[in-house]
DNA sequence: AGTGAACAGGAGATACTCTCCGCTTAATCT
DNA sequence: AGATTAAGCGGAGAGTATCTCCTGTTCACT
């Protein structure tokens, strides 16, 4: 009767009792400090050894993650809510982003560990980003067959670009409204354009997937320097080959 | 007459010659390492001690704006190119914008440094900021005099969407081109829509700068900063205002 | 040369991360 | 209850990083 159904047994009721109050000092800490603030800090304030806290939470980031499954909760309800209300797709897609960005911007700092568990895939913090990259995506798609949406635009992209706009609002110095400028900007940019005009001219929808570079570059990797800056040679993945 | 003109004595040889080899150094160092590496390992690679590197460049930031210096020169090569090339308004600004993210991604975790530096104005980066800031808006404006950006769209915040560009890009983990669609998106978001169809539905061209973002919520955006995220349920209530 | 100011170097103070291991205590057994 | 045992606790300590003094050295100018 000890374990019955679960094969783990039940924590010990210290055990859990430390778990539980850790985690309230880390809220309270990273909110005050930023998810940056330091672990053994949050060990003293919580008046546990600094063994204690990293039995619970090996890492930061496994920190970072079981205080974020208390807002997942939020996040869950706000995507129920965008589905089930009556707004039109473009909509629902655009609030889901904007809850995202919220999400991200919890803690200064955090929009770091989310943009490495979404791209690392081997974090405490990825299965949840995957979660929400698919929820993005159901609204995308949503947006696309509605014709809202450009069709070329992928989710996890958007994705990354709520966690960006967080970033930028980052470390408490957002004077201005520069991260919701930065999510208008992304909204124009994987909104379809408004009326019939499909085909059009020239310079923006049609060749562009490729690379926006390329339009402009005719001369640049000739004269002035070597590769360093000019290059930005399509997707060589990264500047740094070491 | 030893002083001349200028105020500040001329630098003794030995001085010199440290303060370049450390650049050298810092050079290497942190394209293998990213802008983040040890400054105290630099020093030892260096052949010099802590306080030399201290002294020459009192902080991290210091080093990493002497280290940009040299390449800001590229940077204003590449304006000059752009303004005097044959291109239209908006694939300059594009092309501007895409040497900037690269510029940004010199190394890894750079992007951070410059972005607090575009915001605090206290830090050796800043000027440098500042200065692209400006060229941008000289770009900008130009676009939008050309009828092929949007008028609402604002310098600071598309120097700051490449800073963003160029952050998702960090980190070597990029595994994909995210950060060429995240320039692609927010190239879609600041230029004007292609053809004539100014009036038409709504979304996009008048009355734009508002409806994008309280359409779906007025939730977030504006006061997320303080309120954290669990204020949002507060206005979950009532959420369907639209 | 000789002198003074600028400079170099590195030990050390402080802070943070993470591990190891002996002691304590809750939960279970007889 | 008392005994047993393993889960859990705490904190010392090793490793690493930042940044600051302070002492001895060396350049530059006379």
């Amino acid at each position: 009767m000890t374990k019955s159904t679960s094969g783990a047994r039940a924590p010990r009721a210290d055990a859990q009792r430390n778990r539980d109050h850790i985690l309230d000092v880390a809220e309270q800490y990273f909110s005050a400090h930023g998810a940056t603030g330091s672990l053994d800090a949050i060990a003293k304030q919580a008046g546990v050894g600094a063994g204690t806290l990293y039995r619970h939470f090996p890492t930061r980031e496994a920190l970072l993650a079981a205080l974020l499954a208390a807002r997942d909760d939020e996040l869950v309800a706000r995507r129920d809510q965008l589905r089930s209300g009556s707004l039109n797709p473009a909509d629902a897609l655009g609030g889901w982003l904007d809850a995202i960005k919220a999400w991200a911007g919890a803690f200064d700092g955090l929009p770091g560990p989310l943009r490495a568990a979404t791209m690392t895939d081997s974090s405490p913090l990825s299965l949840t980003c995957e979660g929400f990259i698919t929820t993005t995506e159901e609204f995308l798609h949503a947006a696309q067959r509605d014709g809202s949406a450009r069709s070329d635009v992928r989710a996890r992209d958007l994705f990354l670009s709520a966690l960006a706009a967080s970033w930028i609002e980052g470390a408490a110095l957002a004077d201005d409204g520069s991260a919701a400028a930065l999510s208008d900007l992304t909204r124009h940019g994987w909104a379809s354009t408004p009326s019939r005009t499909s085909d059009t001219t020239d310079t923006t929808d049609t060749t562009d997937t490729t690379d926006t570079t390329d339009t402009t570059d005719t001369t640049d990797t000739t004269d002035t320097t070597d590769h360093r800056i000019t290059g930005h040679d399509g997707e060589r993945t990264r500047g740094k080959s070491t």
